[in-house]
DNA sequence: ATCACTCGTCTTTTT
DNA sequence: GACGAGTGAT
């Protein structure tokens, strides 16, 4: 799409000149749905449907045409990544300062919202946010603290019932009470809000509901919301939860006997097909209230799919199908049929895994796809060891999507923890974090000692060091002296320095560079402060961490009539100047960094740019594309999984995610399961997965002859349909008589073809050259030289080497 | 405080 | 089978 043309012409009112250059090549549903008169409506968007192009053309068109200003958009998504997506889009298309605009995360919002007004919202103004790892760590401190048997109430349980209950919008006073376990959760729920209050910090749940309830609870503030935002617009719908369902709700405009009185618009776009997010509280029935309470009269269905051959989505059309209680959607290409799907039987995983290699190993060679467009798509984690080994010894570069984040690793989060502490002292999982490390001879003992003591002055750990005595109380003293002073050495000096400053009064740098495996630590500490620079600079430090956009922010469509007037960074305007007051603060850059490090984990993708091979599970891969797609492991108690295939509502939602891992090929895809597979150190014997039996024939090409039926009449199909060896030998259920063409057992021999002078790339070290091989097989080494990190010996059995050609 | 050992877990995951 | 958390010994 081609940047707006500024001219006064091109800016003329909808409908007064000539079709908008933004306009074009839309095919007419998509048009249809870009030019919805105002009112709200529901957008089916199939995948590979041009569903984000849709979204921001819409944004766009609203305010070239005058009909909405920047500030009166919403448009909400899931993930950072899609929000970024839409902004960059969006500034692609017009001449816009997007920064002020309220485009982001429910999440990041919710933060927006809650730092505007947080003095209503009854939270500190430099509130912290907790992750997932702190929000486990504090219950685990709550549960020592009021001695909660561990073994009843496991931690982990505990975090996902308090989620569980903010996803549902219930405070501990609106939990139904059934029995003493609940009650005791409930009152530990209680607890724990307790604690987050006392602390001044939140979790990703309470972002959610506390702006929920400010918007809920404060007339003002609602009403401001509700006339300002004209244009509501929400992506992925179907996976919201119930709270995001009804803030939405609220911003949208008040209820009257029963019926939304909203005079705005809300633009809800999602697809019930592609939902695969139940376990975490996605509500699919949200699509159907949405249509009901709103009062929805338009629905439009994006069918026509630019992504894929036919007979991809003839396998598509034909699973989802066998779901119940869809909204109804059928995906359509004008591509011809495209290359038959291929399906692989394996006897064994490994056998799986080099069958996937070899093929990938031709598709790369015959020039059908460069490794970046191939992907390997599993339904569980587990899956990609193997893969990953057989690529390994094979030479071929990949990469795996998930695991851990850059601002989730142990050191960066540690250094977090003391920058939060110059924020907030009385942060005590940030204060438990660091207190002893790097270690300063404060004990487990000290600390129980300690808590005791803030417990019954009802104080932070900060407050209560104080009552310590002996060399506890000295060490502890120390402590909080150190972070003192490093509070005051912050003092005038810019993220950089304060970041840098810690680093070294903390003894961090000190520590790891001591430490014979702190050199990748001190590393990705220095990346922290290139990260917080990055923030800074590029990230202009705004949109989800700055309280409000301030006079040097305002988003404006440059020379265009339709920004004069209306403004976005008036957050406020209108008759609600009693609330206008609480705006005018900004939070510190420090502060408003570490927001945006809860908010945003980062990416792991060091090895980014290498043309590699992409692995992930199937969640990953949603919104994603390739030319080439293999799917592996389609087996009976993996794929659908055997704890999701009790009851119709599981299986249809295994069901949706084998439709979006089929959707995710554009040229060619691979399915393929194996008779038997190592799962928990176990091998077990395993039936075709029943969604074979649902593609339709005509775009199948069985590369292994097809078992007739065998996934259906297995003599022991049902619920237990994957069996344990040994538990079950014997039973005349020989997988070598089932066996299709032997698979060719090929030993990796010497593997990873090496030798001197061969460049290589190494995740973490980049590229760089073998001096020197040693050793055979596991025990194999090579001596490799990388310009930026100097000469190193690596294990080939555990480094991530790959060979660049 | 650090290491070595056992034990338990093991579907999917963003914010 | 493999990893992390937690525990006990030095």
């Amino acid at each position: 799409m081609p940047p707006l043309d500024s001219n006064a012409g091109a800016l003329a009112p909808f409908g007064a000149g000539a079709p908008l250059p933004l306009l074009e090549h839309l095919n007419p549903e998509q048009l249809a749905a870009v030019t919805l008169p105002a009112g709200h409506a529901l957008i089916l968007a199939g995948a590979g449907s041009g569903k984000t192009r849709v979204l921001t053309t819409r944004i766009a068109w609203l305010l070239q045409t005058g009909q909405a200003s920047p500030g009166g958009i919403l448009a909400v998504t899931f993930t950072n990544k899609a929000a970024k997506e839409m902004v960059a889009r969006l500034s692609g298309m017009l001449p816009i300062n997007v920064r002020g605009m309220w485009i982001g995360t429910f999440h990041g919002l919710c933060n927006r919202m809650l730092r505007a007004h947080h003095k209503l919202a009854g939270l500190p103004a430099t509130f912290q946010i907790l992750d997932t790892q702190d929000q486990l760590s504090a219950i685990k401190r709550l549960c020592k603290q009021h001695k909660v048997d561990e073994e009843r109430f496991p931690p982990k349980q505990l975090v996902w019932f308090i989620a569980g209950c903010k996803e549902e919008g219930m405070r501990p006073k609106d939990v139904p009470v059934r029995d003493q376990e609940t009650e005791r959760k409930v009152e530990l729920y209680q607890l724990y809000e307790q604690q987050c209050q006392r602390e001044g910090v939140v979790d990703f749940g309470e972002l959610m509901l506390r702006s929920y309830e400010l918007l809920r609870d404060n007339d003002a503030v609602r009403a401001h919301y509700q006339r300002r935002f004209s244009h509501i617009l929400v992506d992925e719908f179907q996976d919201t939860n119930r709270l995001q369902y009804a803030w939405l709700k609220q911003l949208a405009g008040d209820t009257v006997d029963g019926q939304l009185q909203a005079p705005g618009s809300v633009i809800a776009v999602g697809d019930d097909d592609q939902s695969i997010y139940a376990f975490r509280g996605a509500r699919v029935g949200n699509m159907q209230d949405f249509v009901r309470e709103f009062g929805v009269q338009r629905t439009i269905k994006l069918e026509q799919n630019y992504r894929s051959y036919s007979n991809i989505l003839d396998c598509a059309n034909a699973l989802i199908d066998h779901n119940q209680g869809r909204l109804g959607k059928n995906l359509r290409t004008t591509q011809g049929p495209g290359e038959p799907v291929r399906i692989h039987e394996a006897q064994t995983d490994l056998a799986e895994a080099h069958w996937m290699v070899e093929e990938i190993r031709n598709l790369v060679k015959g020039d059908e796809a460069p490794r970046r467009e191939i992907a390997v798509l599993y339904r569980s984690n587990a899956q990609s060891r193997v893969i990953e080994s057989t690529l390994f010894n094979a030479g071929v570069p990949y990469r795996v999507y998930g695991g851990l984040r850059f601002f989730e690793r142990a050191e960066v989060k540690h250094a977090l923890a003391y920058l939060r502490l110059l924020e907030n002292p009385h942060d005590d999982t940030s204060f438990l974090r660091v207190v002893n490390f790097p270690p300063r001879g404060i004990g487990a003992r000290t600390l129980e000692q300690l808590q005791d003591a803030a417990r019954a002055a009802g104080c932070s750990l900060h407050d209560a060091v104080s009552t310590m005595t002996g060399r506890a109380g000295a060490n502890l003293t120390a402590f909080v002296a150190l972070v003192e002073v490093m509070h005051e050495g912050s003092q005038g000096q810019n993220l950089r320095g304060i970041i840098g400053q810690m680093l070294q009064a903390s003894g961090l740098v000190e520590h790891y560079r001591n430490d014979k495996e702190g050199a990748d630590r001190l590393e990705n500490l220095e990346e922290l402060v290139n990260a917080a620079e990055s923030f800074v600079t590029q990230e202009g430090f705004g949109r989800d961490a700055v309280a409000l956009p301030l006079d040097e922010q305002r988003p404006a469509l440059t020379q265009s009539p339709a920004s004069q007037g209306l403004d976005a960074s008036l957050p406020m305007a209108g008759p609600t100047e009693s609330i206008d007051a609480e705006t005018g603060e900004t939070l510190s850059p420090l502060a408003a960094f570490l927001t945006h490090a809860a908010l945003e984990a980062g990416d792991n993708q060091a090895q980014a740019g290498q043309d590699a091979v992409q692995l992930m599970t199937v969640h990953a891969s949603k919104g994603l594309e390739f030319d080439c797609v293999f799917i592996g492991g389609l087996e009976e108690g993996l794929f659908p999984h055997e704890n999701a295939m009790g009851e119709r509502a599981g299986l249809e939602e295994e069901r949706r995610l084998m439709y979006v891992a089929i959707t995710r090929a554009r040229k060619r895809l691979y399915l393929s399961h194996s008779q038997t597979r190592m799962l928990h150190g176990q091998t077990r014997y395993n039936v075709r997965s029943r969604f074979f039996d649902e593609l339709p024939e005509g775009a199948l090409k069985w590369l292994t002859p097809r078992q007739s039926g065998f996934g259906s009449f297995a003599p022991f199909s049902g619920a237990a349909s994957a069996y344990r060896a040994g538990a079950r030998g014997g039973f005349g259920y020989q997988p070598e008589s089932l066996a299709s063409p032997p698979v060719p057992q090929r030993k990796e021999a010497p593997g990873h073809g090496l030798r001197a002078g061969t460049a290589v790339f190494h995740n973490k070290f980049g590229e760089g050259k073998v001096l020197a091989i040693e050793g055979e097989g596991d025990d194999a080494r090579a001596q490799v030289n990388f310009p930026r990190h100097g000469t190193k010996w690596l294990a080939l059995a555990v480094a991530k080497l790959t060979i660049v050609e």
